[in-house]
DNA sequence: CCAACCGATTGATGTTTGTCAATGGGTCGT
DNA sequence: ACGACCCATTGACAAACATCAATCGGTTGG
């Protein structure tokens, strides 16, 4: 509260003639994988796929999660659209795990989670 | 695809047995975070306040931004709601800079951005 | 071949979200 | 006091989203 004398003092009228530095990063691309984690269900399946050893079974996420598993499903199939997650075709089962060539923007932000 | 024999054997219908470790993680909460950062426009905001010395003002928003005035308004406002952003009203002016202190897993986040 | 099983897809539904026009509430200069 | 200005709020609306029931395609065991 006592630091408001530091703010920039402004002529009425002229505020916005301050240019803003808005870093020129892909942000529409950056936002779409920060959308594809911003569920609790996706965030927690990116986070045991992090913590994972082995592929993960999806059955063993239709286990986990009370969800149905077209939900589930769904679920998976937005981390895959994003980037964030490969699957594995094995007999009856698919097998997911983090995507093994995260661009490092994207792996810093998977780094940073939990 | 060679590594495929590597994968674990499981039994048929048995799959499922095997544990998941889902990390006991605030899930919702993360998530709340992820979902205000998981927009182009905020997400922008969000780097251009951490890239910024000083205290952002809502009209160099409007400026940079190609969005009408309550829209920009309205992105701050979820970024508010989630604690990433504190306002500062000073005459007819409001500014906005990142939360002084952030949780440290928010933190992280916002600081693996970009 | 057939039945059982796994997982993906489709269709439907209620909720959330991004956006703007219109308006309201303060604050300043005159 | 009054008008101009900045920003927030409300209302409305289309688009996107999360979820489930039903169905489909592919694979395995009998």
């Amino acid at each position: 509260m006592a630091k408001l004398a530091v703010l920039p003092e402004r002529e009425r009228g002229v505020c916005c003639a301050v240019e803003l530095e808005v870093p020129d990063v892909r942000a529409a691309e950056i936002a779409d994988v920060l959308k594809a984690l911003a569920d609790p269900t996706r965030l927690q399946m990116v986070l045991a796929l992090r913590a994972a050893k082995e592929p993960v079974c999806i059955c063993d996420f239709t286990a986990t999660f009370d969800l149905s598993q077209p939900t589930i499903s769904h679920h998976v199939a937005k981390l895959r659209e994003a980037g964030l997650v490969e699957a594995t075709r094995r007999g009856i089962w698919t097998y997911y795990r983090l995507a093994a060539h995260l661009p490092a923007p994207v792996r810093r932000i998977v780094e940073a989670l939990g």
